[in-house]
DNA sequence: GCTTCACCTGAGAGCGGTTTCGGGCCTATG
DNA sequence: CATAGGCCCGAAACCGCTCTCAGGTGAAGC
């Protein structure tokens, strides 16, 4: 009753075999005969054997984790849970994972001891790592010390990432708002050092320029509250805005309340085109139209990559930017 | 340039001591003298030296990290990264994880290999494992292999647990809406066998019950689909229903937009009330009525009872489920 | 009948740390 | 001056498992 957990020493025991043949057949590796097996199997089933994964990982080398690493630019730690952006990009890992049966582990990390902290994790991920939110710079640090890794954002041109066409779905919108007569279009931005906030930005100014209008933005920091303030801020300035493309869904849920509470009315006084076609996209009232990033998508495959092996550096995989077409936009 | 990643028998070489005051320096254990520990930091900068955590984990026994459990009944395992009430469990535990440098791993299981998973991992949890949905029997099993559990849903009295009232909560709703003038009470249920969506019915009966009214409800398996679907099936077979119970606010960001699809307007014809206090509830139009469930509050707790040893059986932490009124209920 | 070879099997050396234990040195005490 | 007692430090065991390597056995081949 001392011992308490049976190792595999105590299978190999009540077996009366080796433990090297105990791991052999409890891996079932060739080299063992089918009696031994049997009787190995026994001794597991008897002792409720399980074995010690950490163990494991350390004679092997290798262990059976994907990190999942995101710099929290938000007010405190919890934003990484707050956003649905990485439950998408929990949702599109969890089924690959599962079945190579490996584990997920989270790291939510804040700027100020950013540095170290990837340090840390660096020298300890094992089937590699996927940077879900990070600044190009940590991003090639990271991936300076460990070659397993892919991103989820823009980033430098050697770590190999995900990609997808932010600035050309940004230009998208905004065009397709010009399409439906809208002239004062305006833009919620997400923060000044996001990287896909910037692309997001740089596809709308490219979009007003070309088109002849003038730029309107306010920054709405990638979350409810901020768009909520921003829509109403623009509002306030420029009554006479007719459109808005908003760099996320999130934001975009809040400008329409601020919108509505405006006593305006969406789609009819001012259309909004959203970012993501997350879940906030779909909650609204009237629900948005939106850039669909497919982001369950791009996780999945960073995840196969990382389960294949070492990714090549400057690796790119191409990811469409759809626009969605909800009420947000009917008149 | 062979060697991979330096040791602390590479850091011990270099400082010119024995990897025993490596580790203690390292550590920052007493019994090595302050000479000494300068070399050794000396050395642990000069090589970029990083403990390799698995090796520790070993030897120490312990390891730092606490495991989330989803049993996930929903279509696909992706279900986890797609509800928001995951999202506030995660943004509940990174704060308090993040200090005490432990990781998160996430465990999304299917019901179909439940138990086997369970056991693996239960053998496995170093700090504890939180419990954010599974049914009791799988929870009772979790319990008897690792005691460092707690269960963020109901559950068997022995498994310590987080506890929020439903059955209250929902009674609570319901008699909101009556009080409002609503007699013509529905309910859109969670999945049958969630531990937490039978508390809501239940609730929900209750104070039907009591307030001599009947019941009418349908399930909407706690996704947006499903309240969506569930409502217009509900409007359509009882067009006389003035109010609305729903047991999540996912399900019902989708209601509302059945109810307005009908041509009905919330709150004026419809009165809604949701559950948890989610995002979705302030992403809609209007915004929702909800009973706040403090899940951020919940995760945290349980994530710092993990953190300070083994909880005692049957141990409860209550909390409280308040009424936060919003548009949904005002007319 | 003896060698060759294939196939099992177990001893033992790691994996990279932590921690016990004992030895050496130095200072305080009798 | 001898002894006790502290404080540092390093040797070595250990955590639980994997995996190489060598030995042993039996069957096949000459």
């Amino acid at each position: 009753m001392n011992r308490l957990k049976p190792t595999i020493a105590d299978v190999a025991r009540v077996a009366g075999v080796s433990p090297a043949t105990a791991s052999r057949v409890i891996n079932n590796a060739p080299g063992a005969s089918e009696p031994l097996r049997t009787r190995v199997h026994a001794a597991v089933t008897e002792l409720g054997y399980q074995p010690n994964e950490t163990a494991r990982a350390l004679a092997t080398g290798r262990q059976h984790a994907v990190d999942l690493i995101a710099v929290t630019y938000g007010p405190g730690i919890g934003w990484l849970g707050t956003h649905p952006y990485f439950s998408r990009v929990l949702a599109g890992m969890m089924p690959v994972l599962e079945g190579v049966n490996a584990q997920l582990r989270l790291h939510a990390i804040r700027p100020e001891t950013a540095a170290e902290t990837i340090d840390g994790i660096a020298a300890n991920t094992t089937l590699g790592a996927v940077l879900a939110d990070i600044t190009p710079s940590l991003a090639t640090r990271f991936y300076s010390r460990c070659r397993r890794t892919v991103s989820m954002v823009p980033t430098a041109s050697s770590v190999p990432a995900m990609q997808a066409d932010n600035i050309g779905g940004a230009y998208t919108a905004v065009n397709q708002l010009h399409q439906l007569g809208r002239r004062r279009i305006a833009a919620i931005n997400g923060p000044a050092l996001n990287p896909c906030a910037i692309d997001r930005r740089t596809g709308y100014l490219r979009a007003v320029r070309n088109l002849g209008l003038t730029e309107v933005s306010a920054d709405g920091g990638f979350h409810r509250e901020g768009g909520n303030h921003a829509a109403k801020q623009l509002l306030e300035q420029y009554p006479d805005i007719d459109a808005m493309f908003i760099a996320c869904d999130l934001m975009a849920a809040g400008a329409v309340q601020a919108i509505t509470a405006c006593g305006r009315r969406v789609p009819d006084d001012v259309s909004i085109i959203g970012f993501d076609d997350s879940i906030a996209a779909v909650c609204t009232n009237p629900p948005l139209t939106t850039m669909r990033l497919p982001v369950e998508d791009m996780a999945a495959a960073a995840t196969r990559l990382l389960l294949q092996g070492n990714p090549t550096p400057g690796h790119r995989q191409r990811f469409p930017v759809d626009l969605v077409i909800r009420d947000s936009t009917r008149h």
